[in-house]
DNA sequence: CCGTTTAATTCAATCGTTTGATTGAATTAA
DNA sequence: TTAATTCAATCAAACGATTGAATTAAACGG
């Protein structure tokens, strides 16, 4: 029941009827999984609000299953531009960095504040991330779908940034859990986001509270991984 | 289907017939929701697994989301042994402490065992964990019931012991978003329990893994909160 | 530039199942 | 005898999926 009354957005002129469709159903897909989960979404929700058929769903992913599939699989493809450059610096300056505990520190900072703008900031991620902590918190069948494409791949760099904070070897369990924490440190900001809303009085996340809660965050990860703090937030 | 054909286990004879179905209904939605979430299961689920008739869930409880409730409302109760001493420790050895880091250091110890105790060790939480972490991740409009009853609580334990590490105001939005980076430190190795295991190539928590992430975790909190580190492991 | 053909896509209608809930009779224990 | 509890049977509603006809837009031949 989304745009039906209303103007149609963007009908792209560059896509063919069906992939637009498909790219409806795709949206309505992360907007409604990531809000209800799999098991709450009727076939009859997600076509309304893909302004589409029921039948569609069939005709263009197989079944409602395969849809949730596609929805994943799209998820770990358009996060990566958010998430392959903070990634890439974090690895580059690890690399670059060595033993030198202040740039180090620095990786980290840079490291958390990507992080958080991801995650707390904008729209982009407003249904991604819950889309992501609720495989998160409960792996269905198709958790492999995000752990190869995102959970992963970002655990091991986590990893690698502990290791080389701690003196560990980063295929020690020593470092693949302190790196855990640090992702605990970070994600239940997002995971249990309503928890924190309720304690501090909170309705959401503006830019003086993501500022605040980055500040809060990046002086517990250093601490927690004994590196200095830079002297100003400066991450470059 | 769980003990229809096997031997029932304890007809308590100080239960009359109707509590000791109630009791096993609560018991089966505990097993169930904790497991697949509300939506995916179904009345016939839970009625099989308590050895009941369906009937018998909208005549002790009114219907499907009144057990729910039930569930969580009982959660809160029988946790309570457990959670509550951990917390009196807590608030007595932060009240005990004062100014003293060392002290506090060993508040904190004590705290990262029980709390790590609670929910990595043992069955009791086995179901428990995975149905608070649920309602954690994805509050349902009967979320209150946990956070009156548990979440608040705990979280304004934590933010306690945290202003008073940091010399912080316990009622300052700073001191609450650090509590809340504590929690996410411990509450990750349950909530993202998946994750770690498919990183270390565990397949369950052991006494020996246990005690390794506790040892991690305590670390990990002690260098977050700035404190010393106790030379043992005592707690007391 | 037109009319026709063709394949892709959408649609309303309907399928058989399963859902949570309810009924009134049967059973149990006090 | 009585009240509490259990039971098989059944309800209407909603579920995911499927069907064959209708519609659309592009490709084609003149």
């Amino acid at each position: 029941m989304a745009q039906n009354t209303a103007r149609e957005p963007a009908p792209d002129a560059s896509l063919s009827r069906g992939d637009e469709t498909r790219g409806q159903l795709l949206d309505a897909g992360l907007t409604l999984f990531s809000r209800y989960g799999y098991d709450s979404v009727t076939t009859r929700q997600l076509a309304s609000e893909a302004g589409a058929n029921i039948a569609a769903i069939a005709y263009h992913f197989g079944g409602k299953r395969d849809l949730y599939r596609a929805v994943l699989h799209r998820l770990v493809e358009d996060t990566e531009p958010l998430v392959g450059p903070v990634a890439q610096r974090m690895a580059e300056g690890i690399a670059a960095a060595g033993a030198d505990k202040a740039a180090l520190a620095r990786v980290v900072a840079g490291f958390v504040h990507g992080f958080t703008s991801i995650f707390l900031e904008g729209d982009f991620m407003a249904h991604r991330a819950p889309m992501v902590m609720r495989e998160y918190a409960n792996p269905s069948q198709d958790f492999d779908i995000l752990y190869e494409g995102r959970l992963g791949p970002i655990h091991r760099s986590v990893t690698a940034l502990a290791a080389a904070a701690l003196g560990m070897d980063p295929d020690s369990p020593e470092a693949k859990i302190r790196a855990h924490a640090v992702m605990g440190n970070l994600v239940v900001f997002e995971v249990a986001k309503q928890l924190l809303m309720r304690r501090t009085g909170w309705e959401a996340y503006t830019p003086d509270r993501i500022a605040l809660v980055r500040r809060m965050i990046t002086e517990a990860v250093l601490n927690s991984l004994r590196l200095p703090h830079p002297d100003n937030g400066d991450r470059q």
